[in-house]
RNA sequence: GGUCGCGUGGCCGAGUGGCUAGGCAGAGGUCUGCAAAACCUCGUACAGCGGUUCGAAUCCGCUCGCGACCUCCA
């Protein structure tokens, strides 16, 4: 497995050369969604960053095992009701059990990440399937004299771990500055210290999710999930943990505080964030309104938006940008990403139709190893697009005969440009193979009518199938050598 | 206030010491019944002010602007 991939890692603030624990097999962990609304637009860069760096991964041979979690308990509302489960907070409102506004939460969550052609992760896992591992593991920060209970919850204690370990390693945050921040919240005497976080809390009697423990009836901390879930998928030390970057602190933090505590090992080799998203410049917030559901990106019904993006459009819009750098939505933007996506989508089909010939001008094979340094450098994927269109114009010059390449250089072209594009990126026209088949013998009966009417010279025959077939959303090419077809994929 | 990051041509967005990023939009041209596509050519950008250097968008300092996190937001 030759290659000289290089990650950033967040937690060295470096680009390391990536190294895997066990290879070929990579572990890798990503933050999923809370399961109580729909997801937006900020959800889908990690869901599509993630499934990049999976994709990218398994092609240069790793065998990966991705956990992505749903979290289903444990949200507090903290803006209102004081002690508030997020998902019991909206089932109160709909008069429906948590559980069905979890279930229906993940089957749209699920539908849209579909849509967008994001793999589904090796495992799944749901915070309140693992109400045992998460009780298992306070269990073992408490015997290692890491956390205390008070009046039925257990908290974390940061004081007593800085003393050995370092609370801050990841978010670079200074602990003493942490302890002396005094800001006060509702429900936090019972800490020792504001820093300190919950690993189980007492539910309260409206609280709804909640389950019997050795110190309370209630509820697990929200940090405690996700290294609960990693440790029993991963082990206690894995290779990759990726998230948004407004996980950082405290929830990543703290995943390796209680890591360590409860295994006494550094859980994570490699951190890895990505950035967040605006919208026409502005920061994307419920609050401020502007957090537009994905299915309405789709349907093109928000305010904000001029018309529908198709879900391809929104995928390759994401990735046009580097992951760790922040990511404005804008009309513009979005209209001039669907233009670039249905060049590079065109140049698939005509790929296939190229033929061989005696000769080649120019060596595909250095064009892919640059296609492996941009994805090498970091998962640079605009780099590789911007390559990939250079591709493009190499496809049209084979076309146009103006390049050449012998049959083994033109398959070695071929594959790697359509691996690129389909496989690493996920880009895909979404037909079904018989649906093609079907549509590729009644359009070429369709051009056959159109050309004999041209060469009758009956224009208006021949405008009236380009103009209709143009309403169904088809666009026809008059080419030297023939004519060309394309549909929109949205 | 603390920690961290960012500021690139009309828009988006790579690059991090010398060599055209790329996409979209715009202009001109080739092709063409028309249209569309494709192809060719064109903008000489790097927040501001200093400094280091033979040479800086790229390193250093300051200023301005923007953003993230600072108890549960991807």
């Amino acid at each position: 497995m030759e290659h000289l991939l290089n990650v950033y890692n967040t937690l060295t603030r470096r680009k390391e050369p990536f190294e895997p624990l066990r290879p070929p097999h990579v572990g890798m962990y990503v933050c999923g969604p809370t399961v109580y609304g729909d997801a937006h637009l900020g959800h889908a860069r990690p869901a599509v960053v993630f499934d990049l760096i999976y994709r990218y991964l398994s092609h240069l041979g790793y065998r990966v095992r991705y956990v992505r979690n749903i979290t289903d308990v444990g949200h507090l509302e903290h803006d209102s009701d004081a002690g508030e489960d997020k998902v019991a907070r909206k089932a109160r409102l709909e008069q429906l059990e948590p559980m069905e506004v979890a279930q229906y939460y993940s089957d749209r969550y699920h539908e849209v990440m579909d849509m967008m052609n994001v793999s589904k992760p090796s495992i799944e896992p749901r915070a309140s399937g693992h109400i045992i591992e998460q009780m298992e593991m306070i269990k073992k920060i408490m015997e290692a004299g890491y956390a205390y209970e008070v009046n039925g919850s257990v908290y974390f204690d940061i004081a007593r771990y800085s003393r050995e370990h370092h609370y801050g390693i990841l978010s670079g945050r200074v602990v003493d500055d942490l302890l002396t921040y005094t800001r006060e919240l509702e429900g936090q005497e019972e800490k020792r210290n504001p820093a300190d976080f919950a690993l189980w809390k007492k539910a309260s009697s409206e609280h709804i999710m909640q389950w019997p423990s050795p110190w309370s009836q209630g509820f697990p901390g929200w940090h405690l999930e996700c290294s609960a879930m990693g440790t029993r998928y991963l082990g206690e030390r894995f290779d990759i943990h990726g998230g948004g970057m407004d996980l950082l602190f405290p929830h990543h933090e703290s995943e390796i505080a209680q890591s360590m505590a409860a295994n006494g090992i550094q859980p994570v080799k490699y951190w890895l964030h990505n950035n967040m998203v605006t919208l026409n410049g502005q920061k994307m917030g419920k609050s401020l309104g502007n957090a537009i559901p994905l299915y309405d990106v789709f349907a093109g019904i928000h305010q904000l938006l001029e018309k529908p993006y198709s879900p391809m459009t929104i995928r390759f819009f994401i990735l046009q940008a580097h992951y760790r750098g922040t990511l404005d939505f804008s009309n513009e933007a979005l209209q001039a990403a669907e233009k670039g996506l249905k060049r590079l989508t065109a140049a698939l089909s005509i790929l296939e139709k190229l033929e061989p010939a005696g000769g080649s001008s120019w060596n595909p094979a250095s064009w892919r190893d640059d296609c492996y340094v941009a994805m090498n450098d970091d998962f640079n994927s605009p780099a590789l697009i911007a390559q990939l269109f250079e591709g493009v114009r190499m496809i049209h010059a084979l076309k146009d005969k103006k390049e050449t390449l012998v049959a083994t250089d033109l398959e070695t072209f071929s594959n790697s440009f359509r691996t690129w594009v389909v496989d690493v990126l996920g880009l895909i026209p979404e037909t079904s193979e018989t649906h093609e088949k079907l549509t590729g013998g009644l359009m070429e009966l369709i051009i056959r009518l159109r050309q004999r009417a041209r060469e009758n010279r009956d224009f208006t025959a021949a405008d009236m199938i380009r103009d209709e077939l143009a309403r169904m959303n088809i666009t026809l090419r008059d080419t030297r050598d023939g004519t060309d077809w394309s549909a929109e994929t949205d």
